[in-house]
RNA sequence: GCGAUCGUAGCUCAGUUGGUUAGAGCGCCGGUUUGUGGUACCGGAGGUCGGGGGUUCAAGACCCCUCGAUCGCCCCA
């Protein structure tokens, strides 16, 4: 006998209630998508890995550290997906999908990230994604946002769970808040944490958001992103804000969000909770209005968000999963034919059934009894004659019988649920 | 990549300062009781104590390494 394998590390089996909130966390999103007008998409799970790293970033986390990457028997470097966006973008421009713009698009699946796991956080993990393709207003968004806080609200998970909401400004905004911010920090360099002295030369945006309270010393009185805006991002902001009222959209102010890629540029938000321990974001997302040109295409105005379904299924009321609206009990083996016609007729009537003809006879009603069914249908035999017994409500045993036709006719008893 | 805690039957766990054949509950299998039924009782299967090395007369307990889990840091959904 060789050892079992165990999986690897940082995935997961899904398995029972568990698994039913997975799923219930899918449809979900299925069916509000639909009500969002937003069409289905399925991409591959890996790329070349280029995809990832032009439009990602080189220096981001993610390309340098965290990403799956291999060589095919061709020697071609592939990725698995560390996330949906660029391989979206990819197909939108490899497949002409121009043709459709503006594209509403939603997918969901798994994603990899090779990092250490801990509570909600997998080495493979699973994403809802929505993306608006080609839209540059500001509507985009406040429909997006719109249907992430209908979907919250629909899992019931929208309590304390907050909408953080900022802006980057268009690009030359961007540049220009982060060239104060170095100047800012560098001239506390050596008073910062050694994470921030190191965030000063790959992303000073990040210092912001720091927990470490040697830096947040220097945050309160950093720049702030409304001094660089243009007119234009000042605008552009304000009719998000406005849409999001008038929708009905809550939503908080966060001058310290900032997104971990580079593609993104003005909206930026989380959907945030207190209940997940350290990784607190639920949802996230924003623009990225420079992703297509970094991966080659036409300059193409493009919005998303992606949220984690472990985490989200986490914080859906757990569910148990259904017992069976009917069990048949074999309890004389000499039964089983007509348990497997009963079977059937009760399923093709649309009730759930299940079968119990294994282990001591004896014990098979209890064990149907246990189960907590909501009826129970035994078969057995009386002084060598067919006989079947129905325990069920009223309703329950009317609605067998139904099923049942004249399938069965011998019976000597009923009994309430 | 860094830190902390943890790893004993299918599941949840107990196992005293290292000391005979490693235990319980639940679950599973079989039987008795009950007999129209979620009862009670009896019995059974199932563990290389995550893996490897070391200390010792003796290790599930102590030390080292390794794998994994959990919770943080980093980063992110």
């Amino acid at each position: 006998m060789s050892k079992t394998p165990q999986a690897i590390r940082g995935t997961q089996d899904i398995f029972g209630a568990e698994a039913e909130a997975f799923a219930h966390v899918v449809a979900t999103f299925e069916r509000i998508r639909k009500l969002y007008r937003f069409r289905r998409a399925e991409m591959p799970v890996f790329e070349k890995t280029e995809v990832f790293s032009r439009s990602l970033g080189e220096t981001t986390d993610v390309v340098s550290k965290e990403m799956y990457s291999f060589e095919d028997r061709g020697g071609e470097s592939l990725t698995l997906r560390p996330e949906f966006t660029a391989g979206i973008a990819r197909a939108f421009l490899t497949d002409g999908w121009q043709q459709h713009v503006p594209l509403k698009l939603a997918t969901h699946g798994p994603l990899f990230r090779y990092e250490r796991p801990q509570k909600g956080r997998y080495r493979q993990f699973h994403q809802i994604d929505a993306e608006w393709i080609g839209s540059a207003e500001p509507q985009a968004d406040v429909e997006l946002l719109t249907m992430a806080d209908h979907l919250l609200k629909e899992l019931g998970v929208a309590d304390g769970v907050t909408l953080q909401l900022n802006t980057l400004g268009d690009g030359t905004s961007r540049e220009a808040w982060r060239v104060a911010l170095i100047e800012h920090f560098g001239a506390h360099r050596l008073e910062l944490s050694e994470d921030s002295q190191e965030r000063l030369e790959r992303n000073p945006l990040r210092i912001l958001d720091s927990k470490d309270p040697r830096d947040q010393a220097f945050v309160g009185d950093a720049p702030k992103i409304d001094a660089f805006l243009s007119a234009e991002a000042q605008d552009f902001f304000a009719e998000v804000t406005s849409g999001l009222d008038a929708a009905g959209v809550s939503w908080t102010r966060n001058q310290a969000l900032v997104r971990g890629l580079d593609y993104y540029r003005h909206t930026a938000f989380e959907f945030v909770t207190d209940r997940l321990g350290a990784q607190g974001t639920v949802l996230g997302g924003g623009r990225y209005d420079g992703l297509m040109e970094s991966l080659g295409g036409a300059p193409t105005p493009a919005v998303g968000w992606a949220a984690g379904i472990e985490r989200l299924a986490m914080l859906v009321e757990m569910k148990a999963e259904d017992s069976a609206d009917c069990i048949v009990v074999v309890e004389d083996d000499a039964m089983m034919a007509p348990a497997f016609a009963a079977l059937r007729k009760i399923r093709g009537a649309g009730l759930s059934a299940d079968l119990m003809a294994s282990g001591s006879p004896r014990k098979r009603f209890d064990k149907a009894v246990k189960s907590g069914a909501h009826s129970i249908l035994a078969l057995s035999s009386r002084d060598g004659a067919p006989d079947y017994r129905i325990k069920a409500d009223p309703a329950g045993t009317a609605r067998l019988e139904t099923a049942l036709g004249d399938l069965l006719a011998t019976r000597s008893g009923t009994g309430d649920a």
